[in-house]
DNA sequence: ATGCTGGAATAACAA
DNA sequence: TGTTGTTATTCCAGC
């Protein structure tokens, strides 16, 4: 507790950390909210035991009321620490957990459930699954920083809601109340009335009446099971769980840790605390949410943390299937736990596709487009690979007999690292089509979705039990320390990961994320999509046809050559002939147009893009125009500007990518990244494929840079795309390694130290360093196993490994992006120009989101300016 | 009746 | 501040 409470912002920050949910808990001051009540009570923090986050000194003490449906026995919840008191309200369902501060503490569930609720109202159930998830999230995503101090104003309604009185406040609770909070909330105010209408009445509904999910088991997943609501307990649930034992190592771990990490942690985390906004419900602040910074928690604990509260306080943990039953007492705060739970990385953190004879692979990618459901609608179905099939992850090089847990989850398809999408959820799809088992389990604020690798199977599996699910982005974005942007951010990748218990005691974690997969409705059927391209190259006189192999082209579609001068200035531009009888939807045959200058003297590249519409463009796909009467290319000097005016190639003819977004991106900000440097520069592939759009081609997503530009202190996380990974690791530098290898320790407390410690890293770029190397720890006594060896790092496979080819990739954009520019044409400026690292706004409009924000995280990075300065 | 889709209408945004 | 084009969400309908 100490450590970890000591100042929870720190260790939020850090997502090793995160192993204490705890600690997010902490909470932030509370700064209030305000509005509503939240006076009443202390607005404290939570702290576990008085603790303040940051030093502030604890409020009150808050309390946590949990209300049990009448199937958990109240018993089971207890008051944790001796400061707590529980108290019952209503009839058994409600057990009132107190916590110091509580109040904060409140807030946050208020928050997150009843918007979710009320916002759709009701009709949802799923929103109030959402709800839930999301109530927990104390996603590492959240920028660890602000995790930890949450404001909590927000509570008023439910909690605080003695007051929140009435209709409004109510709503809050009902509804969407995370089971978990919810559940408390609402119950706990059982008297008071609900008010609301039909949205609350459901979920109420809901609660009284039919526990949430209780049926299903959820209780991990608890709110989340389905999201859609529908709590399909499928019999593979049971099944799985019945072998749960075996294959969901890492679920149990969480657990865990979850029970494991302080108390304190838990309560935190148990706090719900993100709320989500919905629109009506909460009356204006509420968003409390307090964010534990939680998120954080470290890998593992996470699963379940989250939920954990939740289900702690519920109870629903026992019949969890058994998942863990916890003691209760394990919960106080009072107690030190030890601290179980090995953890496993955090979610965001990067980690190699294969290490030693281990590999893990996907055989079979899913198609590029899949259209996500939003938790109003029905399921949209399995993600689907191109051949009609579903996509096929294959363990190699594990010989052992026991069965082991294939983890999968969202993750971003952006030019950050991979990290979890803040957008989408994995869904669960159960049926008589779907030949996978599978259990959900949340941690931090993402559902991962455990699947069975038998060594009957060869440890392959058969990925056609995942959907997804599309979060509203006004419910993500209030999140506390949601620092991402919904709109255009659709697009996701499928991510992987297994553990491997070794013989010394040490966790094997492999991740690989799949190529780029878009999610929207519309992207996926109207954006033409170029993959391929029959010519690179071709003289400035034209008249060649080349073949584009893609998607989405029309019989109208045009293709458009364009030159941008550094400035992202349009030098040049000129529509191409289509030859309009072959087009197909896949292929399109197009006449090269001659340069608008047959003398150059040096290669010229150029972009172009093919256009179904104003805003339907493809991304920009290079292509570079020879001297004519000099086939070979001419690397080197340019006369640059060159008289011819045109441009002058500059610097290297190496192929660019015009890939409007990122470039700039780049690099790798990392601190850690400095290795980038080193790398070499792209590798051929880029080359070879223009790709334009990172996300969008499949490949591309190796491709793309890491653009990893901030450093975020927010989200260490963001890794890299996990497939394209490298094994190869690389540490970071210094603080990886020890960072969370310590941190196992025993006590989560510890590992909050470290964190906190660090908190540097957090901010810094470096998170990744950080993550890198994780060893697991093994928790101390945990019972899972993991010895924790920090030094493990560097066997650890979880050494964060830094894609080398990312940050090749990077490091290549880099020079291209340099190069490009050289284009520039007469006018241009000099070469200095080159690294401008922003390119036009145009360009961005392609890009998603993340683009936006690239720029300036690149720069950020001293790194980048060191590449910067190295290029020019 | 439920799930899975494809299409669209409508709302929310952004330029 | 109004208009217009996108994008996000919610609805519908068919299988």
């Amino acid at each position: 507790l100490p450590l970890g409470m000591g100042n929870p912002c720190l260790a939020t920050q850090y997502h090793t950390l995160q192993s204490s949910p705890v600690i997010s808990v902490s909470s932030c001051h509370q700064t209030g909210y305000s509005l509503q009540n939240d006076n009443h009570a202390a607005p404290g923090y939570y702290l576990p035991h008085g603790l303040r986050p940051n030093g502030a000194p604890a409020l009150e003490s808050p309390r946590i009321e949990i209300t049990a449906y009448s199937q958990y026995p109240e018993d089971e919840v207890e008051e944790s620490s001796s400061e707590d008191h529980t108290i019952k309200r209503g009839v058994n369902s409600i057990v009132t957990l107190t916590l110091p501060n509580a109040e904060g503490y409140r807030d946050p569930s208020c928050l997150s459930p009843a918007s979710s609720l009320s916002s759709r109202s009701c009709n949802s159930e799923a929103s109030s699954y959402e709800s839930g998830f999301y109530n927990y999230d104390n996603s590492p995503q959240n920028s660890p920083w602000q995790s930890p101090c949450v404001s909590p104003r927000g509570t008023s309604s439910l909690l605080s809601c003695p007051h929140a009185s009435g209709p409004a406040g109510s709503p809050h609770h009902s509804p969407s109340t995370s089971p978990q909070i919810g559940a408390l909330a609402e119950e706990g105010w059982p008297t008071q009335p609900r008010g609301s209408s039909g949205g609350m009445g459901k979920r109420k509904y809901s609660f009284n009446g039919a526990p949430y999910r209780q049926t299903s088991c959820s209780p991990n997943q608890s709110p989340t099971p389905s999201p859609h609501g529908s709590p399909r307990v499928s019999i593979t649930d049971e099944n799985w769980l019945a072998n749960t034992n075996q294959y969901t190592n890492s679920a149990i771990v969480a657990a865990i840790n979850a029970l494991t990490t302080d108390g304190v942690v838990d309560m935190g985390e148990g706090i719900p605390i993100k709320t989500r906004k919905t629109m009506l419900d909460h009356s204006p602040s509420m968003s409390l949410k307090v964010e534990p910074g939680g998120e954080e928690l470290g890998p593992d604990g996470e699963l379940c943390h989250e939920d954990y509260p939740s289900r702690m306080a519920l109870k629903k943990e026992n019949y969890c299937g058994g998942f863990l039953d916890v003691p209760q007492h394990l919960y106080s705060w009072s107690k030190p736990k030890p601290y179980l739970s090995p953890s496993l990385p955090a979610l965001d953190w990067q980690l190699p596709s294969c290490s030693g004879p281990y590999n893990l692979q996907i055989e079979v990618q899913p198609k590029s487009h899949h259209r996500a459901h939003y938790e109003t609608e029905g399921s949209r179905g399995a993600v689907k690979a191109l051949s009609g099939g579903h996509p096929v992850v294959q363990l190699y090089g594990y010989m052992e007999s026991e069965p082991l847990t294939l983890q999968l989850f969202i993750g971003t398809a952006d030019d950050r690292l991979l990290r979890p999408h803040a957008f989408y959820q994995v869904h669960r799809i159960t049926g008589k089509t779907v030949s996978t088992a599978s259990h959900e389990v949340m941690q931090s604020n993402t559902k991962i979705l455990e699947i069975p690798l038998l060594p009957e199977n060869n440890m392959r599996a058969i990925i056609d039990c995942a959907g997804i699910l599309k979060l509203r982005n006004s419910d993500i974005e209030l999140r506390k320390g949601e620092t991402d942007i919904g709109r255009k951010n659709t697009r996701v990748r499928l991510v992987f990961r297994v553990h491997m218990n070794q013989p010394n005691g040490r966790t094997v974690s492999l991740q690989t994320a799949s190529n780029p997969i878009e999610c929207s409705q519309r992207s996926a059927q109207e954006l033409p999509l170029v993959e391929k391209q029959s010519v690179d190259s071709y003289s400035a006189t034209g008249g060649k046809m080349m073949l584009l192999s893609g998607l989405n082209f029309l019989p109208d579609s045009k293709v458009v050559f364009v030159e941008k001068a550094q400035d992202g200035h349009h030098l040049w531009e000129t529509e191409a002939k289509v030859d309009k009888d072959s087009v197909k939807s896949s292929t399109l045959v197009v006449e090269i147009p001659p340069y608008r200058n047959q003398r150059i003297s040096s290669p010229v590249h150029v972009n172009f893009y093919v256009c179904n519409g104003k805003r339907k463009r493809s991304q920009y796909q290079r292509f570079t125009y020879l001297p004519p009467n000099v086939p070979i290319i001419k690397t080197e000097p340019n006369d640059e500007y060159d008289s011819l005016g045109t441009s002058g190639l500059p610097i290297h003819s190496k192929p660019y990518y015009s890939q409007p977004r990122l470039t700039p991106i780049l690099p790798v900000a990392d601190p850690d990244a400095c290795l980038v440097g080193g790398y070499p520069s792209c590798p051929p592939h880029h080359a070879a494929m223009p790709s334009t759009s990172p996300g969008s081609s499949p490949t591309l997503h190796d491709l793309s840079p890491v653009a990893y530009s901030k450093c975020l202190p927010n989200s260490p996380t963001h890794a890299a795309p996990p497939g394209s990974m490298v094994p190869t690791i690389q540490e970071s530098p210094g603080h990886p390694n020890f960072a969370h290898p310590a941190s196992p320790d025993h006590n989560s407390s510890l590992g909050m130290l470290h964190s906190q410690g660090s908190p540097n890293h957090l901010n810094s770029p470096g998170p990744h360093g950080y993550h890198p190397v994780y060893a697991n720890s093994s928790p101390s006594s945990s019972p899972v196993s993991h010895p924790s060896t920090p030094s493990g790092t560097a066997e650890s496979p979880f050494v964060q490994a830094y894609s080398p080819s990312q940050a090749q990739a990077a490091a290549s954009s880099v020079q291209t992006g340099g190069s490009s520019p050289s284009l520039l044409p007469e006018d241009a400026s000099p070469p200095s120009m080159a690294i401008t690292v922003k390119q036009e706004p145009q360009e961005l409009d392609q890009m998603y989101l993340d683009d936006g924000e690239l720029p300036e995280k690149m720069c950020t990075n001293a790194w980048c300016e060191s590449l910067h300065l190295i290029s020019i």
